[in-house]
RNA sequence: GGAGAGGUGGCCGAGCGGUCGAAGGCGCUCCCCUGCUAAGGGAGUAUGGGGUUUAUAGCCUCAUCGAGGGUUCGAAUCCCUCCCUCUCCGCCA
């Protein structure tokens, strides 16, 4: 959510900054509701002032035994007259509050400008795609060739969109989570985390997931509770409604978890194999920072999610999102994007986001130093480090041999026993 | 799942229809006293919103005692629903 004052008081800025993303924020309409709104609490809080000054009159007269009921009449029809205007101001809030809320993050000056994809920029690439001397398959032949990937059963025991995976390559998908685990937790300096992969609606208001794209969420409507979309939600939730003290900041968290995606409006989009699931892991980072820090955060945490493509040695190039495709939240992104020869292009793997306060104001999650009066909004961070999934695609087709068996990169061998090849 | 108890400010804890945003204690901040890492005295100490304003100063005001409804001129206090915590029993990875 956007600061609300900004918002009332500076309208135009507002609107010219979320135009570059698409979206059209109708000012007069939003100018109307909140002079609406402030008439209509001004005059709300007069009549409370009027009715909590006239109660406390008759309480005393009553305690000195005098005789109240003409107090009593006097206050006769303030009540109706109050609870008018208060349904009034509450519609007229729930109004403007339901526009902000629908309001995405404004992109950042660096963000570039573009309506979609094909207007992201490329800012580094790291890594040579290799040459094959044989025609690369995808990770899907690849894995069904002895059985150990089976989009097949995994449709009769679920639905579509999903996998099964057996034997070493369910080890690598393994070996990938700890891989990376342990190293943002060893070099990079963020705490391991383990949360609930339900969570409450609230949470889901707080990242922004809610209530815009309710669509994209599995809900389990019994217990209205939904299975997160990714581990940013949990996390970056424990925030919330929280003030943290100043002086321990950064909180950087590294989050294994599954992820769920209804993947509602992608029908027929990556179809084939494992790229697009509604089931994944990912290895997900998380960081609460001083305000004053979060672009440097930024910068550094999209190196830590490199670190790990580096470190397998998959070839990758770096993205910066144009205004037009960014998330809702994201005031800036990065996406990584790595080498798929089975595709023959680069495809997103990683997403690094600054949200500055916009989460935050959501969440209400602030900060306090001993030198503040009060406590202000912490900015939010996250990316992945990385998608689990589509890393182990991207090691199958990229470490693939001749005969179609995938040779296990260096960095993942302690995980894998010493297996050197998967046959 | 069954039976009970309870959710109040940073923490502990009173309050059981009126002058309560809330006694008291602890903690914290400032001041005083004290010739010494103690003790004592005094003052202050919740959050969020709105209005006014150049102002994140001041002033005015509203809301908040787990959440949401209700009764009432008036609710932390009464009623209803929900959530959460604790104790005992049952079940169980």
């Amino acid at each position: 959510m956007l600061d609300p004052n900004l918002l009332r008081t500076n309208p135009e800025d507002v609107a010219a900054a979320v135009g570059r993303r698409g979206y059209k924020l109708d000012i007069e309409q939003l100018k109307r509701i909140e002079s609406e709104r402030k008439s209509l609490q001004v005059e709300t809080e007069q009549l409370q002032n009027e009715r909590n000054t006239r109660s406390k009159a008759i309480g005393q007269a009553k305690a000195k035994g005098e005789d109240i009921q003409p107090l009593l009449d006097e206050v006769a029809d303030l009540g109706d007259k109050l609870e008018d205007r208060k349904n009034r101001l509450n519609a007229v809030q729930e109004q403007l509050r339901e526009l902000a809320l629908g309001i995405p993050n404004m992109p950042h000056a660096s963000v570039p400008d573009g309506s979609d994809e094909d207007d992201n920029a490329e800012v580094r690439r790291w890594g040579e795609p290799q040459a094959f001397d044989f025609e690369p398959q995808d990770h899907v032949s690849l894995g069904e060739r002895n059985g150990l990937m089976d989009f097949e059963t995994a449709t009769k025991i679920a639905a579509s969109r999903f996998v099964v995976m057996q034997g070493p390559i369910a080890r690598l998908h393994r070996a990938l989570i700890q891989f990376m685990l342990d190293t943002h937790t060893a070099e990079h300096g963020y705490t391991e985390i383990n949360v609930p992969y339900l969570v409450n609606p609230e949470s889901l208001y707080g990242t922004g997931q809610l209530p815009k794209f309710a669509e994209d969420q599995f809900h389990v409507t019994e217990q209205d509770l939904y299975l997160i979309p990714t581990a940013e939600v949990p996390v970056t939730n424990l925030a919330r409604d929280e003030i943290l003290d100043g002086e321990t900041l950064p909180h950087k968290y590294v989050c294994h978890s599954p992820c769920f995606r209804s993947e509602a409006g992608s029908y027929g989009k990556d179809t084939r194999g494992m790229i697009r699931q509604h089931q994944f892991e990912k290895v997900e980072l998380v960081q609460m920072v001083h305000p004053d820090e979060s672009w440097n955060a930024l910068e550094e945490l999209t190196g830590h999610a490199e670190t790990i493509l580096q470190k397998l040695e998959l070839p990758y190039r770096t993205m910066a999102l144009c205004a037009g495709d960014m998330g809702f939240s994201a005031a800036k992104t990065y996406d990584l994007e790595v080498w798929l020869p089975g595709q023959g292009k680069y495809r997103e793997i990683s997403s690094c986001s600054n949200f500055e306060d916009f989460q935050a104001r959501r969440m209400q999650a602030r900060y306090k130093s001993a030198d503040m009066k009060k406590p202000a909004l912490i900015h939010t961070l996250n990316g992945s480090g990385l998608a689990i999934g589509r890393t182990l695609i991207a090691v199958m087709e990229n470490y693939q041999q001749a005969d179609g068996s995938i040779r296990v990169p260096e960095a993942l061998t302690p995980y894998m026993a010493g297996m050197e090849f998967i046959c």
